[in-house]
RNA sequence: GCGCGCUUAGCUCAGUGGAAGAGCACUUCCUUCACACGGAAGGGGCCGCAGGUUCAAGUCCUGCAGCGCGCACCA
């Protein structure tokens, strides 16, 4: 492979020319190349192998890539490339979505900033929607280009965006589907309108924040039968936004409520206004809070203007759609914005004498999620959307045919799914899919009448003789456009290959954030438009913090830039850092550490093939039964449990678990304690042997490249070519890429067998390393500098092959290990042992006893207690008598472990001079 | 108000019924021919509080407290 070449790992280069740290750049940059040109994450919708699919959650056409998306596109790259190496044809579809008031306010902004306009309403809908599509092709490309840097092996020549003519037709066809079938309707009502943004919004993008405010006391003069003010008779209301008292067209009080029985018939002065209003009696007031007295204000509060319909109050707009008060309002006040106006109108009050209080309050205020600014309730004409396969789809859910990950999510699905509002769908924008409907033109639209079903036209296309109509202004919500991703990319309604072939998708990954927004409408949308759910599983990603917890901001300035970090560390470096500490529904906070250890961790894996390839020669295919030493079966074994945990955390969709199982298996287990151990019969064995131990580390090499591609695509594709194993591969199944290199499989029983993996190499294997650990110890103990050679004296337990041997003596760094069966030490030789035998420092007058002393007790202590612990339940008859076989069996053995350790401790102080 | 999370080593977090774990940080030693983006050895936990179930609880149940997040029209 001439890839190789040019980054110096490889079986041809020299072991100089290999750099001794991983450079990710120019190699992450070179197999994206290699991955793209060969046509790698194209699917193929004719294949026979199984189909795997998942939709990319679209992100803003004009976005910059942030910390949430590595997370996400991290997490669907790792399931892709998982899938393809299972052998299933593999469908990862991306695309953009057009954000209708996200990008329309950012292109205002420009817009207005470059003094090429004040309001969108000086260019006009056709040049501004100029602007907005020249912005889109300036900066539309730009997240697609920083997924690429990523890793992401989505098939890009399927890349849809929500605006395309084909996918706008998608919408205009659902649209027209639903408006006859009288699920989507057109109906004034009064709903959650942004003043900055100037649209309506659905109930989802209001968010209720708790804010400060105040409660103010309004004294409204009381009138007599002739409508003259009676002195000193007031009735008090109170009300957190003074401002709207000049829309009153009432008070309210409770039928029942005998205080103000009396009352009701009668009529107040609405002050400023000098206008009298009655005093109604409705059941919505409750009598307990406040003076049980409500100001009622129809056109500019949701519960007022229930109450206005039932009695037929007249409805007064004081705030217009720009957040600025009307004529309405009055004199003093027309053009103020609300909030100057609550200031004028409190101070107005005030100086009339009729500001009984004022009392600090605490309430929840709907904002605006775009914009931030208070929502103001406004009354207009809007379209509406009943629901479709709201049953089919609550039931997916709730009987998992849809699984949610984590599952608590279903909960709040569920609860939605049962208290559905109708989804208020027009937008008053320009940057979106304009509502299909036109208006006869010879009707004159009087705002306060509604349009005849007979002068609405609906459809695809425009009405035959479009000019006696015209088209609504307003655009749809974009959510609008996104329900309907999962099969509106995929070529709907024509039945295509692709629809056919990848159609319900397999994964969903995504925020619980977008709950409500998208994954429960594209679930209804999928029902009620393709007769099947859209997916089986959806992970519910956590929300990417800072260290401190706090939301990623701009603001705050704590976002880092992913591309920054993919710079500095590498993009495989980021990918595991953040896969590392991402749980698996709990919000992940990030920190710069974490992509250090990713990257550390890449080079450790360079680093460990460089060695394989500094001990020189061809990809050893073949292990010979024969020649393996306890530490070959030991990482054997090793390597089978990292393969079954894995395949476990797969299942679960735990990628931290997968992440931290590749993290000790490789660094802990391979690294620490196998590669040091090999070193043995790489120095000084026949070649035979040598060569053996090269096939096992091959094939461990081999297996963890593997194993690492999914989290590390770019430095598992380097090495996979560097080190030769691509070269054995059929070209279709890792000969080409390790993209398509077969999955791991866990050792079979046949191959435990052959190869000699039982517990009896396992176990000496794992004694040594612990005796090397006792004997390491030393070093600290003794203050014995850690490049000091040793002479150690082994007395195994029994007989211990010469290899054994060779490798504790490396292991401890020691000059030389003497094996004596029959050792005699001088009293005060310090002594450690386990099961393998009884290791002795000969060190007399160089030793610290006191310290030796004082460890070996605190341990005798430890190995005492685990004793009594142990006794103690095994005493229990209860315990005994309850508890499953396997457990006592444990009990027992731990028991004489520990018994063991305490013996061998006695023996070691006693060896101790006095 | 209802619902859902979280509370384990200095920090960030794994660990869902059978001997308290990781990474970072910290201490000591080591530039030994893969790696100082490294190696070795250490120190450090009433697993939020109180009850209960069980032979056995960080793990299950019930309260309580603190933090966070949803949902909810009380002026």
């Amino acid at each position: 492979m001439s890839e190789s070449a040019s980054t110096g790992i490889g079986p041809d280069s020299c072991t100089a020319g290999i750099p001794k740290a991983y450079e990710p750049q120019a190699v992450e940059e070179k197999w994206y190349a290699f991955w793209e040109k060969e046509g790698c994450f194209t699917a193929n919708a004719d294949s026979p192998k199984p189909a795997y699919s998942i939709v990319i959650p679209p992100p803003n056409v004009t976005g910059v890539l942030h910390m949430g998306h590595v997370l996400n596109n991290t997490i669907q790259d790792i399931l892709a490339r998982k899938a393809r190496m299972d052998g299933k044809e593999v469908l990862w579809l991306p695309g953009t979505d057009h954000a209708g008031i996200a990008t329309q306010a950012v292109v205002e902004k420009t817009l207005r900033k470059e003094g090429k306009m004040k309001h969108r309403d000086d260019l006009g809908r056709e040049k501004f929607l100029e602007h907005v599509w020249a912005w889109k092709e300036k900066h539309g490309g730009i997240i697609i280009q920083q997924l690429k840097k990523l890793g992401c092996s989505c098939d890009w020549s399927r890349l849809r965006f929500t605006m395309d003519p084909e996918y706008s037709r998608c919408v205009q066809k659902v649209f027209v589907e639903l408006y006859k079938k009288g699920l989507i309707y057109r109906g004034k009502r009064m709903v959650n309108w942004d003043p900055a943004a100037r649209t309506a919004l659905s109930d989802e993008e209001v968010e209720m924040t708790e804010t400060k405010g105040h409660l103010w006391h309004l004294k409204y003069p009381m009138l007599d039968a002739a409508g003259q003010p009676i002195p000193d008779q007031f009735v008090i209301v109170a009300t957190t936004r003074p401002e709207t008292m000049l829309g009153d067209e009432a008070v309210a009080v409770n039928p029942k409520d005998e205080r103000y029985t009396r009352l009701v018939g009668t009529k107040v002065l609405l002050p400023l206004q000098n206008k009298p209003i009655p005093i109604i009696a409705d059941d919505f007031v409750d009598p307990k809070f406040g003076t049980g007295c409500v100001k009622v204000t129809p056109a500019h509060d949701p519960n007022d203007y229930a109450m206005a319909t039932r009695h037929h109050l007249p409805l007064t707009v004081v705030i217009g759609p720009d957040g600025r008060m009307t004529n309405e309002a009055g004199g003093g006040f027309a053009g103020l914005d609300r909030a100057e106006a609550r200031k004028a109108v409190v101070e107005q009050l005030e100086k009339l004498g009729l500001l009984l209080k004022v009392e600090d309050y605490v309430h929840n205020v709907g904002h605006s999620q775009r914009s931030g600014v208070p929502i103001e309730p406004y009354l207009s004409e809007q379209w509406f959307l009943k629901y479709p396969a709201v049953e089919s789809s609550t039931k997916a859910v709730e009987e998992a045919r849809i699984a949610f990950h984590p599952d608590r999510w279903a909960k709040t699905y569920s609860h939605w799914m049962t208290n559905l509002r109708d989804w208020c769908i027009s937008r008053q924008l320009w940057w979106g899919h304009r509502v299909p409907v036109w208006y006869k033109k010879s009707e004159i639209r009087n705002p306060k009448s509604e349009i005849r079903a007979a002068d609405i036209y609906c459809g695809m296309e425009p009405p035959p003789d479009p000019e006696n109509w015209e088209q609504d202004p307003d655009v749809l919500d974009t959510w609008f456009s996104s329900w309907l991703w999962p099969f509106a990319t995929m070529g709907w309604p024509e039945t295509t290959p692709t629809l056919k072939k990848f159609y319900p998708t397999t994964d969903l990954v995504t925020g619980p954030d977008i709950i409500f927004f998208w994954v429960a409408r594209m679930i209804m949308a999928g029902y009620e438009f393709m007769g099947d759910l859209p997916f089986r599983n959806v992970y519910f990603t956590g929300i990417i913090r800072d260290k401190l917890g706090r939301k990623m901001s701009k603001s705050l300035g704590n976002s880092p830039d992913p591309l920054e970090l993919i710079a500095k560390y590498g993009a495989d470096a980021l990918r595991f850092g953040t896969m590392r500490s991402a749980p698996l529904g709990q919000d992940v906070l990030f920190d710069e550490k974490d992509v250090e250890l990713g990257r550390n961790f890449c080079n450790k894996l360079w680093n460990a093939c460089r060695f394989r390839q500094m001990q020189g020669g061809e990809v050893q295919g073949e292990m010979n039964p024969a020649l393996l030493t306890s530490d070959d079966k030991w990482i054997l074994l090793r390597l089978d449990r990292a393969i079954r945990e894995i395949n476990a955390a797969y299942a679960e969709y735990h990628f931290n678990e997968i992440a931290q199982t590749l993290y000790r298996f490789f660094w802990s287990e391979y690294c620490d304690w196998y590669v040091e151990a090999a070193k043995a019969p790489l120095q000084s064995a026949s070649p035979a042997q040598k060569a053996n131990t090269l096939a096992v580390m091959d094939f461990v090499l081999s297996h963890t490249l593997r194993l690492f591609h999914p989290c590390l695509p770019f430095i598992s594709e380097e090495l996979w070519h560097g080190m030769g194993y691509s070269a054995d591969m059929p070209e279709a199944q890792g000969g080409k890429s390790i993209l398509f290199a077969p999955w791991p499989k866990p050792l079979s029983d046949a191959e435990k067998e052959t190869w000699g993996l039982d517990d009896a190499a396992d176990q000496l294997a794992a004694a040594k390393y612990d005796l090397v650990g006792l004997g390491r110890n030393w070093r600290r103990e003794f203050n014995l500098p850690a490049n000091k050679k040793l002479h150690f004296v082994l007395k195994p337990a029994g007989p211990l092959a010469a290899p054994e041997v060779e490798v504790l003596r490396l292991l401890l760094n020691a000059e030389q290990i003497r094996v004596d069966p029959g050792y005699n030490p001088p009293q005060g030789t310090p002594r450690v042992a386990n099961s393998l035998g009884e290791l002795y420092l000969p060190l007399t007058g160089l030793i610290d006893f006191a310290a030796e002393r004082a460890r070996l007790t605190k341990e005798l202590e430890k190995a005492r207690a685990e004793v009594a612990k142990v006794r103690e339940k095994l005493d229990n008859p209860q315990f005994t008598q309850k508890v499953p076989p396997k457990v006592l069996e444990e009990h027992q053995k731990r028991l004489a472990d520990w018994q063991a350790k305490v013996n061998q401790v006695e023996q070691s102080l006693a060896n101790l001079p006095a």
